[in-house]
DNA sequence: ATTGTGACGTTGC
DNA sequence: TGCAACGCCACAA
């Protein structure tokens, strides 16, 4: 497994409960920030992953629950989101700026 | 080594 | 304000 990928499985469980965050952000603070994607695809790996990756708290930059169809089912990454106080409509995260969470805001000073 | 793809992001029309 | 296209990096075949 590729640090980048163990890097991307760890600032997404280190983001706090009734949190989210961006495949940009994360990204970003891993140094990758032009692979974005890269973030959501390692997420398609993050149900091989232990312990749970928390990828419901990943959106990307709209706020917009785009990688829920990886779920299993389209509804548990919503479902998940709002039973940790997240309000969610129509795949959109209300207040979404509100519960980003920064990585590189949140654990830059290493 | 080359080609294709991806749960994004940004710019342009 | 909404949709389309391009770019970008890392990984798999």
């Amino acid at each position: 497994m590729s640090d980048f990928y163990n890097k991307v499985y760890e600032v997404v469980r280190l983001i706090p409960a009734g949190k989210v965050t961006s495949y940009g952000a994360i990204a970003t603070y891993l140094g990758t920030a032009q692979s974005s994607r890269m973030v959501g695809w390692a997420m398609n790996n993050a149900g091989s992953q232990f312990p749970y990756v928390p990828a419901h708290r990943v959106v990307n930059r709209n706020g917009l629950l785009t990688g829920k169809h990886h779920f299993g089912a389209p509804t548990i990454m919503q479902e998940l989101l709002e039973a940790e106080g997240i309000q969610v409509i129509d795949d959109q995260i209300i207040d979404f700026e509100k519960h980003f969470w920064n990585p590189m805001t949140e654990l830059d000073m290493e």
